[in-house]
Parts: C-alpha cells; structure tokens; sequence
DNA sequence: ATCCCGAGGG
DNA sequence: CCCTCTGGAT
C-alpha cells in the first residue's frame, strides 16, 4: 500500500469514527492495566464480564492483595488462561506497592517489568492512559497489516515499527482503536467480510472465492 | 516452540 | 467439531 493509500485508508476509518474508544470497560488507570492484562487471548466481553464483578470489591492494588490468591481466581475463572493471569496481577498489584507507591508507572520499563506486562500491553497503557503515540500490535492489528499490505511483516514487533513509520502523524494517536475495532468487526481472520469494507478500494487483499453472503448481497441490492 | 485455557461463533 | 479472542513467560 503506498502513501497516498494509507492516507485514504485513515481518512476513511476516520470519517465513520472520529473519536474511537477502546471497549474494554475501566474507571481509572489501575483498572484500565488490569484490564488489558486480563485481555490476552479473551475477548473484550469476557473480560468485561468479568471485571464488572471484580472492580467493585477490588479495583486497587492494595484491595486485591487482600482479597487472596483463591478469591481473585474465582472472579476470573470464566476468562481463558486465569489460572496464569490471577497470579500475575496478584505479584503485579505487590511490585506496585512495593515500588510504586500502588501506582501505574508511566515508562515502559517500569510497565514491562509487571507479571504478566509485555511490549504490547504496555503500549496500550501507554497510549490510552498517558497519550503517548504508540502502536500495541494485538492479534488484530497484525492480521489487519499483514492483510491489507498496510505495513506487512513477520512479527508483532516488526509490524509496529513499521506502523510507527507508515502511519499519518495525525492519525497515529487514534490508528490502534482503528484498526482493533475494523479487525474485530470487517477485516475478521476468519472470514472478511470484503464486500462491506469501507476501506477495500486500498487493500491489496482480495478474497479468493466471494463469500456466501457477499452473493446474497449482490443479488438482493 | 510450547504452554496456559474458558467462552462464543461458525 | 474447529477457530479465534486487544499475549506473555519459559
């Protein structure tokens, strides 16, 4: 995809949702880490499901200390991978009372040095909270670059540096919810649904057999 | 490369 | 049944 494209590309995303939010549900900054730590692999709707019960009898550090190992797992059974994910937001809700007065610490350093924060959570937290121009690269955002020729490459890591690179400065505060939420909704790994893709006239991608509904689409419009 | 690991959709 | 979901640690 060249400039021009990109361009285009961002514009349009733009035009149908000028002010993209991220639907994972939070109320401060500590939820909202706590929260994408709780995402990987889940659903924003698993995840929601479980922190609208969570929050409201732990949402610090200090208070989910407290509740205990056993509790926290309890609330996050119904998330994939909770056995890993309530032992590393317990030891991460201790490192930042040790180290940060129970506070989320604003450098990637502090951030990745958390149980269960890697490079691509960090950025979240960095973006979302603290309004730094990153670009977390999530199952989403590097299928939907690789996909559309936006900024290909072979890993996560890759694929952000080139993102950084390629993206308009001014749609790169926003470009992350962009492309999550056209990944989530159009560009699916399962089946993309081209035919009702705003953005197809600058994808290099192009289905090898039109889908079902793609037809009834046509046949009935 | 492998493990973790439940819910929802097709 | 199979695949996917805002990955990270070993």
């Amino acid at each position: 995809m060249n400039q021009a494209s990109i361009q285009a590309f961002f514009a349009t995303l733009k035009a149908a949702n000028p002010h993209p939010v991220t639907e994972l549900q939070y109320t401060n900054v500590f939820e909202l880490l706590a929260a994408v730590l709780l995402s990987a692999q889940a659903t924003d709707v698993g995840v929601n499901k479980a922190t609208r019960r969570l929050f409201p009898v732990a949402n610090t550090p200090a208070a989910i200390v407290a509740l205990g190992l056993p509790r926290l797992e309890d609330y996050l059974r119904t998330i994939g991978l909770y056995r890993t994910k309530a032992k590393n937001l317990m030891q991460t809700c201790q490192l930042l009372l040790e180290r940060h007065g129970g506070r989320v610490p604003r450098t990637r350093e502090a951030l990745e040095a958390l149980p269960g924060v890697g490079r691509k959570t960090a950025n979240v937290v960095l973006n979302v909270a603290f309004g730094e121009p990153t670009m977390a690269v999530d199952t989403h955002i590097f299928r939907v670059s690789n996909r559309t020729g936006l900024a290909p490459g072979k890993t996560p890591l890759a694929v952000e540096l080139k993102l950084l690179s390629r993206v308009p400065p001014e749609y790169l505060p926003d470009a992350h919810h962009w492309l999550i939420l056209h990944g989530r909704y159009v560009c699916q790994a399962r089946l993309p649904r081209c035919w009702e893709c705003s953005v197809a006239p600058w994808c290099d991608y192009r289905p090898k057999s039109i889908a079902p509904q793609a037809r009834a689409n046509q046949t009935t419009s």
